[in-house]
DNA sequence: AACCCGGTATGAAATGCCTCACAGCGGGAG
DNA sequence: CTCCCGCTGTGAGGCATTTCATACCGGGTT
């Protein structure tokens, strides 16, 4: 691979040259994960971070009772597994492949050592960090002052965000995601999306054909996920 | 101030010499907060970090209505106000002084050459992250999985680690905590709480007088912390 | 003392969400 | 083609929590 196509793929790696590309080559390993594999496993020993060049996966923490939390769905330029890297704690989450994926893994002594020498690489990682932290945080924060029907709408205008494709004045989410995974995301029942997203339809907010959703009027969209359900 | 007495206080430092010391020494700011004063507020701009000294803060999200999630209570030794310094975001959170504290401030400039010039404190504030990023993710899951009882007898356990002070078999949280903040912690109302601890207290888990909380059969509140309300 | 205020205590009524139960539908496997 | 399985759709009933209302208590203030 050459180095303007992995920098097209991997923001981290956006200021690189030559040299140090060649050195960075060696410690990279491709790694192929057909869809529905799973990466690793939440508890599992972890000493290496992945790329993701291709792909999705989706990362979960699991109940011990069978359900799942879906913390996110992450894709192609984004950071995987790093956690693990930095205190050296078992893995935080389950990381499945919802479709075809390739990753490249870097193992800790390399990132480590290419931090050492690239403080870029430093400051991105803390960049991502720091993302992270305020994604969760929002969402603790939303379960806690959001009722179902506000979580429902913000979370599809997310989506709309990182997977939508505009079309006309509509944005289409490029993703199948299922009923069963919006409810894993918000933290509800399968049988309450389901009815939320009836709602929404019926006020002809979102339209969904063929296990994509639709966003018609994102501005009502976005009043329906600032609703606080106890003024 | 000597070096030893920071790094003492400041874990963040352990392992600078003296030399170095004298050029960090510069770029601390010593502040003074009472108690109940805020440090600032979400949504601020922030390009400075807070290494608590003395006292106890805590980390706050308020609702449009009124409410307030509090993520943490931290102390001395702590680090604060990280992420507006590593995104460039405004601040992601209120934080208030509990009790008279005093923090050294540090500057993101400063702070960037600090981890430019030494690695370790790079490895520290990584690791910092990643525990914060754990810790969010765990409290999220606890709200989907866990009913009240077991959230709360999970977070009296929490704050017993934390702020426990052994005595005899049982440990006695060092900390006034209200009602209200334990409601704030754990995303119930106050009278939840109330309900929930007397049933701790009748089955003789927990005992409190004067504001503090004492656990009496930490195996017991361990159970509980476990039980899943969807078998 | 009289007062207020924030915290605690408790019960009754309201409700949002979940559980359960069942039915239809489409696509992949055999 | 048919069977099966996972996804969707929907209603009835139940339950955990919230909401609301009310009372008490102790400490600080005037």
């Amino acid at each position: 691979m050459s180095l303007e196509k992995l920098q097209l793929k991997i923001p981290l790696f956006a200021g690189f040259g030559s040299s140090e590309f060649k050195s960075l080559e060696k410690c990279l390993v491709r790694r192929r994960y057909p869809g529905g594999q799973t990466l690793f496993h939440m508890g599992d020993e972890g000493g290496s971070l992945h790329l993701i060049e291709r792909g999705r996966v989706k990362v979960t923490i699991p109940s011990s009772s069978g359900e799942e939390l879906i913390l996110a769905i992450r894709g192609a330029g984004d950071i995987l597994g790093e956690l693990s890297l930095f205190d050296g704690k078992p893995r935080s989450a389950t990381v499945q492949a919802l479709e075809e994926t390739e990753t490249l893994c870097l193992h800790r002594e390399d990132l480590l050592a290419l931090m050492r020498n690239h403080f870029d690489v430093v400051e991105k990682i803390l960049e991502v960090l720091a993302r992270r932290i305020r994604e969760t945080d929002m969402l603790l924060a939303d379960r806690d002052f959001l009722d179902i029907t506000s979580r429902l709408a913000k979370k599809i205008l997310d989506l709309g965000d990182t997977f939508g494709i505009r079309e006309g004045g509509q944005v289409r989410i490029g993703v199948k995601i299922t009923q069963k995974d919006l409810a894993s995301m918000i933290g509800a029942t399968r049988e309450s999306i389901n009815k939320q997203l009836k709602v929404l339809r019926d006020q002809g907010l979102v339209r969904f054909s063929g296990g994509t959703i639709e966003i018609l009027k994102r501005e009502r969209l976005v009043q329906k996920a600032r609703i606080f359900p106890k003024p």
